[in-house]
DNA sequence: AACTTTCATGAAAGCGCATTCATGGGTCTT
DNA sequence: AAGACCCATGAATGCGCTTTCATGAAAGTT
């Protein structure tokens, strides 16, 4: 029914070695009988079956032309795995993505799922979770790209920048700006360690300037009506915060919300910044300040050295990967 | 270095056959022949290798245990493509996405590369593009699943809602709720025909009531900075709207933020509906009406129409996959 | 008791391709 | 001009698994 390569080869006049040869690039073929392949292609609208190439080249190669994504959840990094799946397949690599929604188990079988298909690579967001499966890893000898975050102690490759420093960077503006309580609104889903790495930077800094640090921690999905709760609930203590750094924008926004029905006055009242530099977040009434994690620069980047992994060539020169904090109207 | 099947049936003294017969539990293996391969199977550690069962296969089922999934954008369609894995895995599916970017070059090209794994089923938001590539699909047999709108002649199934209806009944609810001048702010990307779709219902029903329709229709990605310069032009027509249709809630975000600049009261002087009922729809400061697409539930449905073919059984009853109209503040 | 049927199992045949090894014509060298 | 070398090509092998086909033992039938 559909075309096979042995098709091709018999209507060019060779055989099937010559057309593999022909269409893989890897060995020169002779200018008349490449162009009666390449006749032969288009004629018969011939692609190779990926699967079947997959396995063949597994003995030489070891893998199929797949690269493993896991992300926690794919709206939170659709960036990060859209600009994953644009370069990879620039390069001839389908990407096949799973999400672990935050679960360490899930994480566990989806990797075990992933692995079967001898993918070239993996690619995660974030630290990996189980050691069992980690030494799979290491002894199959695949490379394993782990972004978004510095890792200690990698499995293999590493890409990301540091959320503590984001914590840090975020806490030592406020104190310059002259806050003197920090507050902490972290709505976070639990495993996610990212979050969690962001406050700790905040408290390491208020803790060395001697300045208390008031917390709102609730282990549930970011949104905004948590945003507006966790805003509520923090300026209602005795001792409320001046500068409050929130886990991403949309609790930001719903914490920029209820500022705005208690009459406070941004960021005189109060500093607000969110995480995520999300769309809206320069176009509030007042605008937002965040902090862009460059996921797309990542991304490119764990992409690049892998592309250049799998063909043998050095890899790129390291790209700028590290955040950058936006300084908006809230402070 | 991997265990093999093989290996799994050496250790307990069978053929290979049999280890197959038991784990894709297809046939009935004698029981304590079975407690020895299970027993195997977790000594090494043995994971069936996918692309070779997927080669194996192809000769009686054809196909891999794949389903190729063609999204526009994966952010716009995180949701429905999250449910997609987490449903078709539960089946025993990967999961292999790509995306579109509204690029109907693209699309064809992404298609190709896809087949080529010989996925089980394809999914796809939307209509399909190319004719050329429509004709392999269905020569090939393979199941296709158009997802998202509903569609006059579907390739073959076809789960979603109109977008045309989406249109109407806002229209609809504006006229009853006393406008008489409809606005449209469309910012959508070239090739979205949602969003143009639902432009159209809302003419429809204005030409219907003899209303007229204000447009303000940009062809770029729906931020809300582009929402507010929406609304502004919109508003500073010399004869402005009293009721404006929103392509996405971003769009309609900005377009409330510049409506609280000008000191516009909603829903007095203006109503507004945005689309998707994001996140912070429900928590703005006048709670912004949206229309909810049943993202999940399609996703859920056509999850399900696969797994129920790939295992040859009746089609589960259709669910309901209709679009809810959520009239808030702000009209 | 002889015969058929059932059933668990093994042997063998590929799935479609990449790769290795062999080959023969051409080119280069001295 | 003859041996050494190069290079494009074909034949053959096998990647790891599923499936068909064959087989022999157990069970059922008359």
């Amino acid at each position: 029914m559909k075309a096979r390569m042995i098709d091709v080869a018999r209507m060019a006049g060779v055989s099937a070695s010559t057309v593999s040869r022909r269409l893989s690039g890897s060995h020169v073929v002779s200018d008349d009988v490449g162009a009666r392949i390449d006749a032969a292609v288009r004629a018969l609208d011939y692609a190779p079956n990926a699967v079947a190439s997959g396995l063949a080249g597994s003995r030489a190669r070891g893998r199929s032309r797949t690269v493993a994504v896991i992300v926690p959840a794919l709206a939170a990094f659709a960036a990060m795995t859209d600009e994953l799946m644009v370069q990879l397949e620039s390069g001839g690599y389908q990407v096949m993505i799973a999400a672990t929604h935050y679960d360490a188990e899930r994480e566990e079988a989806l990797v075990r799922a992933l692995l079967s298909w001898s993918p070239a690579a993996l690619v995660m967001v974030g630290r990996y979770h189980s050691r069992a499966a980690l030494q799979a890893l290491l002894a199959d000898g695949l490379p394993v790209v782990e972004v978004g975050e510095l890792i200690d102690r990698p499995i293999d490759a590493n890409i990301g920048f540091s959320h503590r420093a984001v914590g840090r960077t975020v806490a030592r503006h406020f104190l310059a700006a002259g806050a003197r309580r920090l507050g902490l609104a972290v709505v976070a889903l639990p495993g996610d360690r990212r979050a969690a790495d962001r406050a700790l930077g905040l408290r390491e800094i208020a803790a060395e300037a001697d300045v208390p640090v008031i917390e709102h921690m609730r282990s549930e999905r970011a949104t905004t009506r948590a945003g507006a709760a966790a805003l509520a609930d923090l300026m209602d203590r005795a001792e409320a915060p001046d500068a409050i750094l929130c886990s991403n924008d949309l609790v930001a926004l719903g914490a920029l919300f209820e500022a705005g029905r208690r009459g406070l006055d941004l960021p005189r009242d109060l500093r607000l910044c969110g995480y995520g530099d999300f769309d809206f977040a320069a176009e509030t009434p007042v605008p937002l300040s965040s902090v862009r994690p460059p996921d797309r620069e990542i991304a490119r980047e764990a992409a690049a050295l892998l592309l250049a992994r799998f063909a043998g060539r050095a890899p790129p020169p390291p790209a700028d990967t590290d955040f950058t904090h936006l300084v908006r109207g809230t402070g």
